[in-house]
RNA sequence: UCCUCAGUAGCUCAGCGGUAGAGCAUCCGGCUGUUAACCGGAGGGUCGUAGGUUCGAAUCCUACCUGAGGAGCCA
């Protein structure tokens, strides 16, 4: 017999199938068993009655605990008390492998037990819903900077020293060459892959060795960084908003069952639509000061900031314009008044803060260098990147998209570790 | 690095100076439509670690360890 997925019941209603998963909870009485079965496609209820299967299946059924492996085939049904919608009348049951004691029962469990049993905790509906729609965000992101030209040329993850000379990175031993740091953004590598290119884009793992200790952060998350050449903040900005858009309408158009088991009020997503707000950064300043922020012109946004700002809107707002000094050495100065950079970041509705940091990268060799210097960066180091600015220069520009900030805003959760299938935090490694 | 809170059964917690408790999980029994099923029974403990106060400490004090939340830091 053929094995069908418990996502493709739908076409195999009144049909006899085999089922291969895991029983992901069980209630009993006398004469009838439900088996909620999982497949990793999604959940299913089966039904075993005592009359209507050999006595072996039942017994079988019996002593199965949560998680145990096992096969069963029965008659795909519809029927509304199930969960999900379809049931399967069991004719066969086979264990695979009982188990009995999984720690992670149908009661409620505190973070740390389930950060320790990462490895289980990916089993539960909830985590399965919430790696399904970060697949969908990735499958989305993918295709999206396909169709508009981009080609994908990935970036190294060992880099000989910090992209922006500012944060704190992890160091590794690299031969006899000394010491070799993980990557923290591909952007620098991206012009040169852009100046071959035109459009480019990278997206992989980047590493912050920073001590921050918040549900924002994580040490290892994925990144997506496009780059354009001939492009402006504005060209660049444009292209993410476009991204943004596609990613949450794929999101509501393919995950929304995942959607509905996070209890995701889906209505803030569908408001998510073009042309994005644009607030320049003294604007924000005063906004955020009017609410009562100690916060100074001239310094970054703290998180509750972040939050006081996207909640004067219905979708994401793009900050436009920070002061040169709080940005990195390659951002290209406003021409209209040098003290900004054209600079900007994408805040996303809700409290979620930061999603997307872009701008326009500076195309002077001379300006380039003269930064370099009041950054106080090894000039060597860097050699090859101002060669970018000798060799055909061009106004470009791009943006880094942080991928489990996006999810879990998508997902309207309160924490970013819940993203990533093992994620990495200050002081957590294990599992 | 700083601030706050918390470590008691496998899990979630109550107990806050005088016999170690509950719900869930596990095991045994009952139930033909359950929805975190329900009902009855059983087993399960170095109260984070070390010291101190006390006739007596899970409970009060000190230090340390571990974790959580937040700040700082952070495309």
């Amino acid at each position: 017999m053929k094995t069908v997925r418990i996502a493709d019941f739908k076409a195999h209603v009144g049909e006899e199938v085999l089922v291969q998963g895991w029983l992901h909870n069980k209630r009993s009485s006398g004469k009838l068993q439900f088996l909620i079965v999982r497949d990793g496609s999604g959940f299913a209820q089966a039904v075993v009655a005592k009359a209507g299967v050999p006595p072996e299946a039942w017994e079988a059924g019996d002593a199965m605990g949560q998680e145990s492996s096992l096969e069963l085939t029965g008659k795909v049904k519809e029927d509304k008390r199930a969960p999900g919608g379809f049931e399967v009348e069991v004719t066969g049951l086979k264990a695979i492998h009982v188990t009995h004691d999984f720690p992670i029962t149908p009661k409620e469990h505190g973070t740390a037990f389930l950060m320790e049993n990462r490895h289980l905790w990916l089993r539960s509906q909830r985590q399965h819903a919430i790696l399904r729609i970060r697949h969908a965000v990735v499958k989305a992101t993918r295709d999206f900077l396909d169709d508009q030209g981009l080609t994908l040329v990935d970036t190294p993850i060992f880099t000989p020293a910090a992209c922006e000379g500012t944060t704190t990175l992890f160091g590794v031993p690299y031969f006899d060459e000394g010491t070799a740091y993980l990557t923290q953004s591909g952007q620098l590598y991206n012009e040169a892959n852009a100046a071959a290119h035109g459009k480019v884009y990278c997206f992989g793992p980047t590493f912050r060795a920073e001590k921050s200790k918040t549900r924002r952060h994580l040490t290892e998350f994925w990144m997506v960084e496009p780059e354009l050449a001939f492009a402006h903040l504005e060209d660049a900005l444009k292209l993410a908003e476009g991204l943004i858009c596609s990613v949450v309408r794929r999101v509501l158009e393919t995950r929304k069952e995942e959607l509905k088991t996070l209890e995701r009020d889906v209505a803030q997503l569908e408001k998510i639509q073009s042309p994005f707000p644009w607030l320049h950064y003294d604007d924000a300043i005063k906004l955020i000061q009017s609410k009562g922020s100690q916060t100074q012109w001239g310094s970054d946004f703290g998180g509750t900031d972040e939050t006081v700002i996207a909640q004067a809107y219905d979708r994401p707002v793009v900050v436009h314009r920070f002061p040169s000094a709080i940005k990195a050495f390659y951002m290209e100065p406003d021409p209209d008044n040098p003290v900004y950079s054209l600079s900007a970041d994408i805040l996303a509705p809700e409290g979620y803060g930061e999603i997307v940091g872009g701008g326009e990268r500076m195309s002077s060799a001379e300006s380039l260098l003269a930064r370099i210097h009041e950054h106080d960066l090894p000039e060597e180091a860097f050699r090859w990147y101002i060669d970018l600015r000798r060799f055909g220069s061009v106004p470009h520009a791009g943006f880094g998209m942080g991928i489990e900030r996006v999810v879990t805003w998508i997902c309207g959760i309160d924490h970013l570790r819940e993203t990533s299938a093992f994620p990495r935090t200050l002081y957590r490694i294990y599992p």
